[in-house]
Order: structure tokens, then sequence, then C-alpha cells
DNA sequence: GTCTATAGAGAGATAGAC
DNA sequence: GTCTATCTCTCTATAGAC
């Protein structure tokens, strides 16, 4: 007999490696079931639809991603780096066994052209977190020019997770290293 | 009665718009059948599989990217506003009648975790192209690192269209620009 | 070459027993 | 709360007439 918390755990661990690495559409609900040990039934009790275990994944997934985040940011040594901490935490984050193919957010959003409001939500919030802390990040870095620098590194940070679609797996935060320096150095002007 | 040649253009017409506006698994073969007036039998003889229209359409689609593309570096005045004249482009051609939500290209390698041979080549394609051009574009501005900044500016590219993917449509080649800028004048220091 | 009609597989979700 | 069994719908692709 198993408790509700594991079979809940249970299903979230399948439907992150699956949904994240197959794609979401790609992945049927019966390969969740099969790889979590659980039944139609038992998926839709404690999800009521496939929709919401993807929403209910990916905050999973956030909170995941900001603690390796965190982390990072803790062991940089000067303001600078813990700005480019980003790039190291994107590293680790995504050297786990259970790493995506790329970016489960901006996977979902690519896969969902019209997002249910539970999926919208968990994707405004990733975005919304990423800026946030990159401005926060560049405020001591950049001063007044924190908001615009926050826009620049949000997007080098989605371009970081964007060549991993063109293949560019290995190096690929090294380049975004050096955009990223460029950026701060012309902001610092 | 009509042509073989305009019932394939209406087939890609019809896939164009629906693929790339509302993704590919989303759109069912019947939806482009409907759009394009024709039958299934009409469509499967023409191309031999959905994957094989994606493809068919995204090689259309590139050949139309690189002609937008063409006119925007033609128009521009000296070497290093060539290299920036890419986010002229990408307004350009994003803000066409039948502009994707995305980029039709990173859409369709995100929605397929292990793309059929000739959707990778379309893909390939169009990610060697974007970082071949970018190269032979950036060498009379930064010289022998026009390697290492054609990886930067794909980067940005990428990630401008990347950030469609957030929600920031208004202003988007804007940051991008701004982070071109910076690696540029990064390199040329 | 194009149509109508349909095959055949697979999807998400539910019913009812235990 | 979890299981087995299945319902219903939608999808890609094909068969056969014209």
């Amino acid at each position: 007999m198993v408790s509700r918390a594991s079979t809940r755990a249970r299903l979230l661990d399948a439907a992150d490696e699956l949904f994240f690495t197959r794609g979401v559409t790609a992945t049927p609900v019966d390969a969740v079931l099969e790889r979590a040990g659980v039944s139609p039934a038992t998926l839709y009790r404690a999800y009521g639809s496939k929709e919401e275990l993807v929403a209910a994944a990916l905050e999973r997934r956030l909170g995941e991603w900001l603690a390796v985040w965190d982390d990072a940011v803790a062991a940089a040594p000067d303001d600078r780096s813990r700005v480019l901490a980003v790039f190291d935490a994107l590293e680790v984050f995504h050297a786990r066994p259970t790493g995506a193919r790329w970016c489960a957010f901006l996977g979902a959003a690519a896969e969902y052209a019209d997002p249910p409001a539970v999926l919208a939500a968990a994707l405004e919030a990733d975005s919304a977190t990423l800026r946030d802390r990159l401005r926060d990040l560049a405020g001591p870095v950049v001063g007044s020019r924190a908001s615009e620098v926050a826009d620049e590194l949000s997007l080098v940070v989605s371009g970081c997770l964007a060549m991993r679609l063109r293949g560019a797996r290995p190096r690929g935060t090294e380049v975004a290293r050096r955009v990223a320096d460029a950026v701060l150095a012309a902001a610092a002007r």
C-alpha cells in the first residue's frame, strides 16, 4: 500500500522526466501511468487533467531551478559574478540526471499556442521570476540601468536555452557567458 | 480544374499559416485540407506524409526569410549596420500577415524530440545558414573573431525569438539590438 | 489527379468494483 | 484511493470510384 503523498510524488517524477524530455504532446498519459506504476483513475483523481499534471510538474520544477540558482549565487564571490551565476546554475541544472531536453517552460509555451490558464500561470511565473531576479542581481553592478539590463540578460538566458534546439549542446553556456559579459561591460560604460 | 502546381501552393500556404501559428502537433491534417480546399488523397499524393508537408513548408519559409534578410542587408549603409540588419529583417518578417507565433524552425525543433530525417535537415539548414551568414557579415567588423561572434549573435537572434514565448512581443528586437551592439563593441575591443 | 468514405491506431478521460 | 475495463473522440493515412 502506498500513501497519497508518494503516489503524487511518483506521478510528478514520471511527468517531469517524460514530458520534458520527449515533449508534452508527444507523451501520452499512458506512458506517465506506466512509469509511475499507477492506474488512470489514480492520476485523474490526484490531478483533474493532463494539463494540470503538466502545470504541477512545472511548478515543482521552478522551485528546484530556483534552489539551484540560489546555491550558485551564494557561491559567487562578488556582485558581477553573482549576476553571471545564472549560467553556472543553468549548467548544474541541466546536468542533472533528469535534465530536460531544453527548457521545460519554453517548451511548454512552444507546444501550447493558447495555453490553458493553469499552464499560463506557471509559464508567467518562470518568466517573471527570471527577470526579477536578474534585475535584483544587476542592480549593484549597473545601477539605474538594472531594468534594461534585466531584459537583455533574460534574452541571453533564453537564447542560451534556445540554442539547445539548434544542437549546440556542448559549450552552450560558454557562449552565453561571453554575451552576458558584453552586456554588463556595455552597461558599465 | 486546378493545376498541380497551384494545388501544392495552396497546400503550402495552408500548412505555413496553420502549422506555424497554432503549432504542428496541434494542427490536424484535416484543418490544412479544409483551408487548402483539398481532399486527403490529394495531400498524401503530393506529399507522402504530414511530416514531409511540414518540411516542405519550412523549406519554402527559409527561402522567404533569407530574401527578407537580403533586402535588409542591401539597405544597410555600412559594415556594422549590415550585421545588425538581421534584426531589421526579423521585424519585417514577423510583421507579415502570415507571421508565425514565434520561429517556425525553433518551434518545429521544440515539437519533435527526435525529428524525422526530412525535418532534421530543414532545421539544420536554418541554423547553419543563420550562423554562416552572421559570420560572413561579422568578418568585416570584427576580423578574426568572426567565428565566435557568429556564435554569440546566433544566440542573440535565438533569444530574441524565444522571448516571444515569454510574451515580449512589442520591443522584442529592440532589446536584441542592444545586446548585439554590446557583443560587437566587446569584440572590437 | 482528385474525390468520398473509411480503415486502423491511439489519444484523454470515466464507470464501477473493491 | 486504487484498480480493471472501456467509452468516445480524434488523428493519420489508405482504398477504390471517377
